[in-house]
DNA sequence: AGTACCACCTGACGGC
DNA sequence: TGCCGTCAGGTGGTAC
């Protein structure tokens, strides 16, 4: 689930729940998704406050008063949770960041491929994991150049967390679909009117998901992702059957009467 | 340089 | 009901 509108729906929850509320305590239900050891993770944040949030692709920052943040990636079934005292702790939590009154945030996931980590500087993370720009605050001339001096799919590219990050498979076939593009068209194939549109559909693509809190049901009715996975998907512009194929590796739906 | 494949995990689903 | 293969929205490594 989670790309770049999943986790800044999840950034905005964060705001909503847990922001300027001091950690009281952590447990770590599961060590194999913690970067650093059950008690560093604990000593950093016992008794700090959080002060804001940031997100850099998929990745999400929780900033602390004092000391580092902590670094929270989803995987592909992750996600975060408030919890009352008095409400259960979710299937699969992983984490649970303790607040007063017994109050929790739980990160949850299922399949174990999200990673929790801390950071003394969000910059120097983003770099040490070589992530590119986050794909929501790139101008058009950054996309531009982003794009050059490579002959991949365009998908792949998209999807390349190294070149800018934040789309994922989701949403790089929602991007094409928008723009009509296919997704294995080489990058250096393309118009630059093509290319212009594709970064105006990326960015329309981000605001309409994370308006939709990035639920496939709340998005609008032209959307690819709206259909996705259901039994026999058809374009919601013509109606024509979609196509599934691999595309840089991954399952990709598009349509093959509006895409080219 | 670009792509294909595997591995990491767990669970849901469909076919038999 | 149960067993089995397949598939799932991420990422990193290796091998062609």
């Amino acid at each position: 689930m989670p790309e770049l509108p999943d986790v800044e729906v999840f950034r905005r929850y964060l705001n909503r729940t847990v922001k300027g509320k001091k950690i009281r305590n952590v447990r770590v239900l599961s060590r194999k998704i913690l970067e650093v050891s059950e008690q560093r993770l604990r000593s950093a944040l016992r008794g700090k406050f959080i002060r804001s949030t940031h997100r850099h692709g998929k990745y999400l920052f929780i900033e602390t008063d004092h000391g580092p943040a902590v670094v929270l990636h989803f995987g592909m079934t992750g996600f975060v949770d408030y919890e009352k005292a008095r409400e259960k702790i979710p299937k699969h939590a992983r984490i649970l960041f303790e607040f007063a009154k017994r109050n929790r945030l739980a990160y949850v996931n299922q399949r174990l491929f999200g990673h929790v980590d801390l950071t003394q500087d969000e910059k120097q993370f983003v770099e040490g994991h070589h992530l590119g720009p986050d794909a929501s605050s790139l101008s058009y001339s950054d996309f531009k150049k982003i794009l050059q001096g490579t002959h991949s799919a365009i998908k792949a590219v998209l999807m390349d967390q190294k070149r800018l990050a934040g789309i994922g498979n989701v949403y790089s076939d929602e991007i094409l679909f928008q723009a009509r593009i296919h997704p294995r068209r080489p990058v250096d194939k393309l118009q630059e009117s093509e290319i212009k549109d594709l970064y105006r559909q990326m960015l329309r693509v981000f605001d309409r998901a994370i308006r939709a809190h990035a639920e496939p049901e709340k998005m609008p009715q032209n959307f690819l992702t709206r259909h996705r996975g259901e039994k026999r998907t058809r374009c919601p512009g013509c109606h024509s059957a979609l196509s599934r194929a691999t595309v840089g590796g991954r399952t990709s739906y598009f349509c093959p009467a509006c895409q080219h």
